[in-house]
DNA sequence: TTTTTACTTTAAAATCGTTCTAAACTACTT
DNA sequence: AAGTAGTTTAGAACGATTTTAAAGTAAAAA
């Protein structure tokens, strides 16, 4: 499906700026990035896009399910273009994310979701940190 | 063991504002609180004392390992109590943290820690969301 | 004890990521 | 082609956090 397509699907109208940034994001590619990330990206690119306009698409792609925003307790929002259930490796060091694919990780016996709730995902994070 | 042992053997002297905050926070019972919050408290309990000041001793207080930082994509840092590894239930709408329990939660084939890095935590986040 | 030194606190300013504003623009509908 | 609803934009505003630099305090040295 091309980009156009899939933002009509999502519900978004394929503004050109929408376009620009699906084109950079939405290729299959798993990458972590922030606004500024996709801000150099986009000038690297010959186009230029007021940081509104990123934010807005972002929270926007984020709220239609394009892309993923990842817990972490970081001073910056980080995105993610797997929107698979996936888990993290972090770097708290350098604040630095590696993907662990879902069929790595093997939970058994997860708590009861609280009454009156639903699980809308789970995400592991293993914490690491460079030998010394 | 007092407050002022516990600030000591952390490496940290205790000053008045810091005592005040131990007093506040290490009472043993586990809770989650943002800057505000504890200023909040710290205002209620008669005292007062510079946001800048609260700031740094959090930060103290978290590298020393006295509290710690629940990884979230909140706007605001979040800080808990609660030193042990532990999970939690996040509600995205309203930010509400519920605290799951190190046992609760069962782990089974963990993937290989990327060469060089060790282990340093593992946090587990179950995002819910209220039934409608 | 007094002095010295290093660390801490503070109010206020600064910074940084992000959101808001309101005017101009553009995609889609009629 | 005209209308309308959604979008983009620069710049202002915002809120959380950090920095600054001066005054204060705890611990160490004399």
């Amino acid at each position: 499906m091309n980009n156009k397509k899939k933002l009509r699907k999502a519900g978004l109208r394929p503004t050109k700026q929408r376009m620009i940034i699906a084109d950079i994001l939405l290729d299959g590619i798993n990458r972590h990035f922030t606004a500024e990330n996709l801000q150099n990206e986009i000038n690297s690119s010959g186009n230029s896009m007021s940081i509104a306009t990123i934010y807005n698409c972002l929270k926007k792609f984020r709220n239609c399910g394009l892309i993923k925003q990842v817990e972490s307790s970081k001073d910056t929002a980080i995105f993610d273009t797997n929107i698979n259930q996936h888990h993290h490796f972090l770097d708290e060091e350098t604040g630095e994310l590696i993907d662990i694919e879902n069929d790595e990780v093997n939970l058994h016996r997860l708590p009861e979701i609280p009454q009156g709730y639903l699980n809308n995902g789970v995400e592991v994070l293993i914490k690491i940190k460079k030998q010394i």
